[in-house]
DNA sequence: ATGCAATTGCAAATCATTTGCAATAATAAT
DNA sequence: ATTATTATTGCAAATGATTTGCAATTGCAT
């Protein structure tokens, strides 16, 4: 199935610590989510993988996304649709500009963990583990568009 | 079924205006949302609107959840899971930290909104038209809790 | 090479939400 | 007040997203 890449030999080697084997299924999951440059959801992900892959099951892109959100090795994104979004874990902290308009999606970098750490009294004694901010509204394209 | 209370008649105009109906149905969904001072579900809200109501449907709950975030009366929270929960139109830009031990809900007031139009470049142009921050973590108690 | 436990595919189950439709009821007009 | 109009309701069935049980398969440590 699926086998080279620069960075597969980094990702066995996370799996196998954490005791769980590298299947192709799994590398090929993890390598198309790294292509898709963030923002696909677990159907995309696995109409994609099914390119590659026909006899894939769609059970095992979950099962796959649930270990390596497990893993810390994706983050999983809500749209505030009722399905999520997965992307590979980012270097820098970013978050998402989501357009109603075109659906498009703009990342912006922004340590607002760190930020809000500060500037909020209610987060001392809280242990943050995720922080995910998404701001939905128009994009430059759309906002023009509209206003007829 | 349900009558009366302060906000009903507001209520009433608002949707009037709107030119809608003001049902037994939708004064029990908003009082309901309102009683629960934020962060229910729409399967609580249904079982709670039942307690007094047992003939109401879940569609109707969801109908009228659609139409109150449509008037911008209610808000649709997203806390990472495959639901949503809704809260009144709060008066004060407000956030939430999700606590993953208790799944306690903590708010904290901040107009982040505002801030964020003036710390990120990628804001310009984009016509924002909803913020939503959750953060996730431990609450103290649990975090307490959790090293022993 | 071998054995055992982790993983897979498939189908069926579950959870969240939406929709079609005939019956009912809120509002506007009388 | 009565009536006509049309939005809304309850119900059941449909859809969409995700999870689970299980027998067959396959990684990986030995």
């Amino acid at each position: 199935m699926y086998s080279g890449s620069i960075k597969m030999n980094s990702s066995r080697r996370k799996l196998n610590d954490a005791g769980k084997r590298f299947t192709p299924q799994r590398a090929l999951v993890m390598d198309i989510i790294r292509q898709g440059r963030g923002h696909l959801d677990a159907d995309e992900i696995f109409r994609r993988a099914r390119e590659r892959e026909s006899r894939l099951s769609l059970s095992t892109v979950y099962r796959t996304l649930h270990m390596l959100k497990e893993l810390d090795m994706v983050d999983e994104l809500h749209f505030g649709e009722n399905h999520h979004h997965y992307e590979a874990k980012p270097a820098r902290e970013h978050h998402h500009l989501v357009c109603l308009g075109c659906g498009r999606v703009i990342e912006f970098s922004y340590p607002l963990s760190r930020y809000l750490k500060k500037a909020v009294p209610e987060m001392k004694g809280f242990d943050i583990n995720e922080v995910e901010i998404s701001v939905a509204g128009y994009c430059d394209r759309c906002r023009r568009a509209r206003r007829r």
